[in-house]
DNA sequence: CGTGGCCTTGATAAAGTTCAAGAGCCGTGG
DNA sequence: CCACGGCTCTTGAACTTTATCAAGGCCACG
């Protein structure tokens, strides 16, 4: 099994000792889930957490009429439903795979050892919960703040951060899935594109976006925004 | 000084043995706020973190127009700011003192040292992140799916669960400010009110709050309920 | 080639915000 | 002691944003 050497390759495990990697090797669940099939739902318990290998998780809630909420996408490296082993016992949320996945899963028990005897793990974890921390607070700030258009140009604007440079974005999820990380729905998303292009702010063709007028969306993400 | 005192009634410090109480005292910065000043804002440099010793602190977002988002309400015991240490080097939020407060400050440096020699201090830090996260992603769940008097109705429900028993509430809180917490703004949350009362939900006097009809707030709770 | 998912567009309706005005309350200072 | 200013809270009316419902087009995959 090549397990060590993925383990090492997680950037959250990168300090590790090698004899410590091996030990953790011992006690990894290694799953496969296909696309569509669920993680864990919102009130599992949860005795663990995991580690996104390759392919794609989706971390989202459900309202009773089955909206659905998305709160992290995670891809390979990310750690995710650790929350339930720090606080309390079950998930405060539903993952599923968005696409075959390869997902490691850590036992509570054994990983809060190995953080007993690992300071800088605990400042790792620390610091990933703190800058989820900070995405949260951002999301909700956009969310009970700014109107559509204005997440819709935040959000363009920090893909377009992410991929430096380029203003010809390529999303890497539906638009379905776009508007409810925004939270809103397609139709209304798909309307804010067209009056977005109309306005010659962007350029949008499918899964192909294209910044035209960065200044005037920084202003809407800014401002709130109104179109 | 009584500062020795202080830190070991602070919850998250409980455990920790006197001699490093005493060490901590040495750092630490007392500083007392009056009710309105602020503690820091928003992209502020982060060289440390706070707790509330006594008094209370709001952490919230600013929208350009001026609008409020609250985040957090903090009292005494509890730590903010944390997420500077952790994660990146600025404040992702502002925070003000709802009163004349007593807090106290801890530089960076000398805490995460702390850390380093002491796991269970982590451990405490990352129960405490975690608890946060949560109460995030229910707020996010919220905000997007839920409607203002599905709000409401989980907020209310939440502070009876607090006072247990009692179906006698008393807000500590304006109801500006909790309009803010929910989300709104004073004038929707004055009709909401008005609505669940005149529907027998709830009897409002002021500060005091009455639950009359518990299921059918939770039922409202449950289903992003409209009025 | 048909079926299902995704995306778009339109008409309609609901929820919430904005703006404006007024009432109640409280602490300060004349 | 009373009046003033400031702040909170409430209520009404107009308006805006967004969701809902419905329908049609497109594309990929079996």
């Amino acid at each position: 099994m090549d397990i060590t050497k993925h383990i090492g390759s997680i950037p959250f495990f990168e300090e590790l000792p090698n004899e410590q990697i091996e030990d953790l090797s011992m006690i990894i669940t290694d799953q496969v889930f296909d696309r569509g099939q669920i993680i864990f739902s919102e009130g599992d318990d949860g005795n663990g957490f995991y580690v996104v290998v390759s392919g794609r998780v989706k971390i989202f809630k459900l309202s009773p009429e089955g909206k659905e909420q998305i709160l992290h996408i995670f891809g390979p490296g990310d750690p995710f439903g650790e929350v339930a082993v720090f606080a309390g016992q079950h998930f405060p949320a539903n993952a599923e795979a968005m696409e075959s996945s390869r997902i490691f899963f850590f036992p509570r028990e054994s990983f809060s050892d190995l953080i007993k005897n690992n300071p800088s793990l605990a400042l790792n974890m620390l610091a990933i919960l703190s800058k989820r921390l900070r995405r949260f607070a951002n999301l909700i700030d956009d969310l009970s703040l700014k109107e559509v258009p204005g997440r819709l140009a935040a959000h363009l604007l920090y893909l377009s951060g992410q991929a430096e440079g380029t203003e010809q974005l390529e999303l890497n999820i539906t638009k379905t899935q776009l508007a409810s990380l925004l939270g809103t729905i397609p139709e209304t998303l798909s309307r804010i594109l067209g009056k977005m292009s109309k306005q010659g702010l962007i350029e949008s063709d499918g899964r192909r976006i294209k910044i035209l007028d960065r200044e005037a969306l920084e202003e809407l993400a800014e401002s709130g925004g109104r179109l």
